[in-house]
DNA sequence: CAACATCATTGATCTAACGCAACGGACATC
DNA sequence: GATGTCCGTTGCGTTAGATCAATGATGTTG
């Protein structure tokens, strides 16, 4: 396997601080991997062994419980790292949802490379604190709001999350994910999910094009959903 | 006010690697602060001004809906942290639970002193992938879990922190939140935290002794009462 | 200690979401 | 283009938990 240059390009926003040297340092600690969709590369509770960037495609990270029941807990794309820096444990699965590549690195090397460049800890800090106040933004859906709320906020969010950064939300796309992980997200059935997704389109707030494809046709009362049943 | 002393003790954990100097630099940078209970000293939305680290006492956190529904996303205790860090507005209210006192930091200040040393961000880095994990862990409690498997993980949390460090969990206590806080907390109805308390009691699982007291007569039902519906 | 306020408990009803089952369309394989 | 599989959709009965309302404790104030 040959160093993870394109890992270099994807983090570069993490350390475009780092000389030159120091960037090709970093990219020799980690080694290319593709993921084919569904493969999970590391299970709850296992030790973790790697810290992951991921280059392309998108991930979810979702804990269970015994009886099948699954909650997804967060998902990730390019750019994002995925793994538990500094720690034993691994305290939830993470599996890709699209074919994915990621540029992985041994743990101990990564820690220890982290520990002395405290400008690449500096910017995990401030991406942790966001992805911890998103987090606990989704807590609020899941603990507080009807099942036509957490559909309309997810569609309304996905539309946000897939438009070029700074850009308006889009209007017509497709979902990056199946139905069955949209329930697992938002803590419903997908039986619900579905019930909810075409009242919205009898409502005629959005459109459903075959499985995946979503047009937003009235993005004020997709607002208005969002945030009151 | 005076320069905040009891802080840097609290914080000790934080910079037990700072010079005395430095840690007498980051002590004046600080000033003492009590906030009685059911004080609220942050906004959701609002500007984060500050950034505090708990001395004594406990704060929630939490986020709304116009309505009036409420979402515990958080509990903090004394040494960690509240406020945004190198962030603009805060994304959620902080509530005193308790009767408690705080270290507070104008946010630039603390900013800036934390950028220039590389040790405390790195143990402020590992205390935000902690909090990360435990608001994880909650969501999938919030998305999957039964109204009795809420209330009893619950409970058995609460013994285990309640504890002292490395101890075994506590089989007698007084709850350190109210019944409609649980249930912000819980994502539920006061009144089904109410019966599913009782229903516990009746099984002979706990014993509720007054208001606040708990006693936890039988602890490996309660395990599996986490667990399982 | 009486009066009040607050919090906790319990009962009775209602409803949103679940669970099950049947059906239908999309896609892959031969 | 027939066959099978997977995924999404819809209908219908059930249920866990919400909601409404009344009653009981506990603690507080004058």
């Amino acid at each position: 396997m040959s160093a993870c240059n394109s890992c270099v390009v994807r983090t570069q926003a993490m350390c475009s601080i780092l000389s030159d040297r120091e960037r090709e340092e970093f990219a020799r600690l980690g080694r290319q991997m593709a993921v084919p969709t569904g493969q999970t590369l590391m299970w709850e509770g296992a030790d973790s062994m790697v810290v992951a960037n991921v280059v392309s495609g998108a991930l979810k990270l979702s804990t269970s419980v015994q009886d099948g029941r699954e909650q997804i807990v967060g998902v990730v794309y390019p750019s994002d790292f995925i793994g538990r820096p500094f720690g034993k444990t691994s305290p939830h699965s993470v599996t890709a949802l699209s074919d994915a590549r990621l540029c992985v690195f041994p743990r101990g090397a990564f820690d220890m490379f982290a520990r002395s460049h405290p400008d690449l800890e500096h910017r995990l800090l401030r991406r942790t604190l966001d992805e911890l106040d998103r987090a606990r933004g989704w807590m609020l859906l899941l603990g507080r709001a009807s099942a036509r709320e957490k559909v309309a906020t997810f569609i309304r969010d996905v539309a946000g999350r897939l438009a070029a950064e700074g850009d308006a939300p889009l209007t017509r796309f497709d979902l990056p994910l199946s139905r069955q992980q949209i329930a697992d997200i938002l803590g419903l059935t997908i039986e619900t999910v579905c019930r909810q997704l075409t009242a919205m389109k009898r409502a005629g707030v959005i459109d459903l094009i075959g499985r995946r494809g979503v047009a937003i046709l009235n993005p004020d009362q997709l607002e208005d959903m969002a945030h009151a049943a």
